[in-house]
DNA sequence: TCAATATATACCGATATTGGTATATAACAA
DNA sequence: TTGTTATATACCAATATCGGTATATATTGA
């Protein structure tokens, strides 16, 4: 009868490009919101409200100085989604390998 | 003014604890509606409407024997969210690391 | 105190999503 | 043809989400 929460864990968080893109703008290190802005391009409200939606699943910290608020990312919770996705890598490297196979028969064949 | 589309893609997809929980299902090999079904103990419509994501995204794929439907994971749909989430890693691998030194450092000083 | 800067929040409208129930469709069997 | 099995789809209600605009809050400076 309803929808399941959402937004409150790292999947669902990450599955916003946008969050994404913060995310990104994050990894170089230390960002002022005033900076991720300017960087982005956004307007000031949709980025203090997908940072808050970020933090709140813990993806990002916050740290005040004097009136600005400066966020870093915190690419541990992340690692459910790297848990989560790594064991399917098997697949498309296996096919990459058969791939590859084919690839030598190939070159074998035209020699 | 709107929502900016979504389940469209793969990061949506799997942002549903469901759909991931189907993926896992059929990482073990193909399989039929029908024995999904049974597998979760979910009602039948749920898992196809999951499934006909799961498709539209290329996630899963399909193929049809008599009146049943043979699901399959394609799984090199999820190397966009694998690749995206990789480089992150370096971030906990790198505190881990340096919590093996601080365990590192409180050994040898028991010593 | 008053203005300015930095950021968050409240509210709204449009739309998407999910689960549930009922039903359609297709294939097979008798 | 008729019934049965396998699966998809249509429809609905409840709710979540996103962007936009306006405004609140806090901090700093004059």
């Amino acid at each position: 009868m309803a929808r399941t929460s959402t937004t409150h864990d790292p999947f669902n968080a990450v599955a916003e490009p946008k969050r994404r893109r913060i995310l990104e703008t994050l990894a170089g290190g230390e960002l002022t919101v005033t900076e991720i802005v300017d960087s982005l391009d956004w307007p000031q409200p949709m980025v203090s409200k997908h940072l808050g939606v970020l933090k709140k699943v813990g993806l990002v910290e916050e740290r005040r100085a004097g009136r600005q608020r400066i966020y870093r990312v915190n690419a541990e919770q992340l690692k459910p989604i790297f848990d989560w996705v790594t064991p399917f890598e098997y697949y498309w490297r296996e096919s990459f390998n058969r791939l590859d196979d084919v690839l030598e028969e190939l070159q074998k064949k035209e020699k």
